[in-house]
Parts: structure tokens; sequence; C-alpha cells
DNA sequence: GCCAAGGTTCCAGCGCGCTGGAAGCCTGCA
DNA sequence: TGCAGGCTTCCAGCGCGCTGGAACCTTGGC
């Protein structure tokens, strides 16, 4: 498949493909004669696994690590094996705080919701809400 | 109390302290004679609450635009409503995205365990690992 | 053959969230 | 009184993760 149709999969842009290949977070993939990138499903998995990764709070470089181990297809080694369980911390110290400020705005909104909703009739009151 | 009091019970920096305060996200606090930024609980609960938010993968801006609501303490309008509702479905996502990763970096620490601890012995194989 | 759509390289710039450093003032303690 | 350590302002720069744009080439359908 072309870049685009792989970008289009990941939900990401043909340039963001070109990105992460640039700074080695993807293999270079082949090319046809005329010079396009072929890519194949691998690519595709190790791209969505970069955007879970990601959503997971890792950053590209910490991905890349992650993913060069992988590949070796071994890692018991001590420091690789404390990076994950660093990793494992992290996301639940994450997934933790999400809980926390999702806590926070359902307050919020339950809030609103007690207001008496007649408020909304004078405009000034809605002017205090993202007017930057 | 003052600056570096305030950062420290906040895990930030007192630089950090500032540059909050002049993008608008603290507001200017109180002065002592000789210049010095006094501040009170509330700003200690503000920094906390930006950083929960922060966590929860709002920016800076978006906490602000919720805090500003906060402050005016009505915003039964739509537009607030949807915003809040908007953030809500944003970390419900997020979580179902760390518990994503969660897994797979599980299922690769498990992998790892199941390997050869012998392998260890052989500088060669931590090589493969983040060495960028 | 023509042309839009989508590919290529390269380079610059941007928004976010700080961070560092210079130069100087204030506080508190030995 | 001296001095470390914390405060002040201001300005520049940085790392991350893209993103835009120029200039050009390839593909595929009419």
């Amino acid at each position: 498949m072309r870049i685009g149709e792989l970008a289009d999969q990941a939900g990401v842009t043909a340039k963001t493909v070109r990105y992460y290949e640039s700074i080695g977070l993807l293999p270079d993939p082949g090319r046809t004669a005329s010079g396009y990138r072929e890519y194949d499903g691998e690519s595709a998995d190790r791209l969505r696994f970069i955007r879970d990764a990601q959503a997971a709070g890792l950053t590209l470089k910490e991905s890349r690590t992650i993913l060069d181990m992988k590949a070796a297809g071994r890692g018991t080694c001590q420091h690789t094996r404390a990076l994950l369980e660093g990793h494992l911390a992290d996301i639940d110290a994450q997934i933790a705080s999400l809980e926390a400020a999702r806590a926070e705005l359902l307050a919020l909104s339950a809030r609103a919701d007690a207001l008496d909703p007649a408020d909304c009739a004078d405009p000034n009151r809605c002017q205090v809400v993202s007017h930057d």
C-alpha cells in the first residue's frame, strides 16, 4: 500500500508518516520503481502501536525503544524490564489522574445542571467562558 | 506563602508558576512591600487542578477556560456544557487507550519473563535497546 | 494527451510548555 | 556585617511533534 492509504488507516497524515520515518520510528519501506514508498501490514501494526503508546503518554522516542526491543525478540535484561515496569507505573498513575480529572469535570457538570437554566438568557453570562 | 513554597506544594518550579501567571492561568497574586508574590490556599488549589487537568490531557488553555467558568459560578449555557462533555468523552477515550497500551506493555513484559534469563549474559543482547 | 490527485525532497516555522541565564534586590541567620 | 539562598524581571532558546509550502514527478481515468 502507498503512504496515503497507510496514513488513512492509522488516522495520521502522510506528512506524519514521513516524519516518523525521518526520526527512525518507522523503518525505510521499500520503494516502487518510480520512488513511491510501499508499505505492508506490519508497518500498519507498528504505526498503530505508536499511536496507542502515544495516547498512553509515551514519547515517540520511548515507543521506538520498545519497538526495537520487540523486534529483537528478547529483552530480559534488567534495564529493559525496568523500562517496561516504569511505563506501567506511569500509565497507572496517569489513569488515576484521568479518573480524578474526570470526577472534577463531572462535579462541575452536575453543578451546571443544578443552576437555573434561565440564566442562559443573559448573554453576558456566557462571555465568561472561552473568549481568548 | 511565597512562590517557592507554592511551587513545592504543587510539584512544579517557581518558573512554571510565573509562566502560568504570565499566560493568565493564575491570577496576579498580591505582593509584599518588597515585591515578592504572596499566595493563599486558593492559588494552591487552582494549581493542583491545573496539574490534574494537564495529566488528563487538557491543555493549559482549556484548563483556563474551565477555571474561568468555575470562578463565574454558573455555566449552564449550551456551549459550556458541550465543552465539559467533550472533555469527559476525551478523557474516557484516553483511559481506554491507556488501558490498551497497558495491556500491550504487560504482554511484552510477560514475554520477557518467559525467555531464558541466561540470554542476559551476552552484552550484545541489551544493545538493541535504548542506544539513541 | 491532459489533468487532478497523490506522491517525492527539502527546509522553515509553529504551538505548547516550559527552561536557562543574566543582573539585580530582599531575607534571615551566624 | 556578610552572605547564602530565594526572590524579581526580561529575553532567548529548546524539545517535541508535527505542519506548510515550494518545486517537481507519477499514476490513472477521461
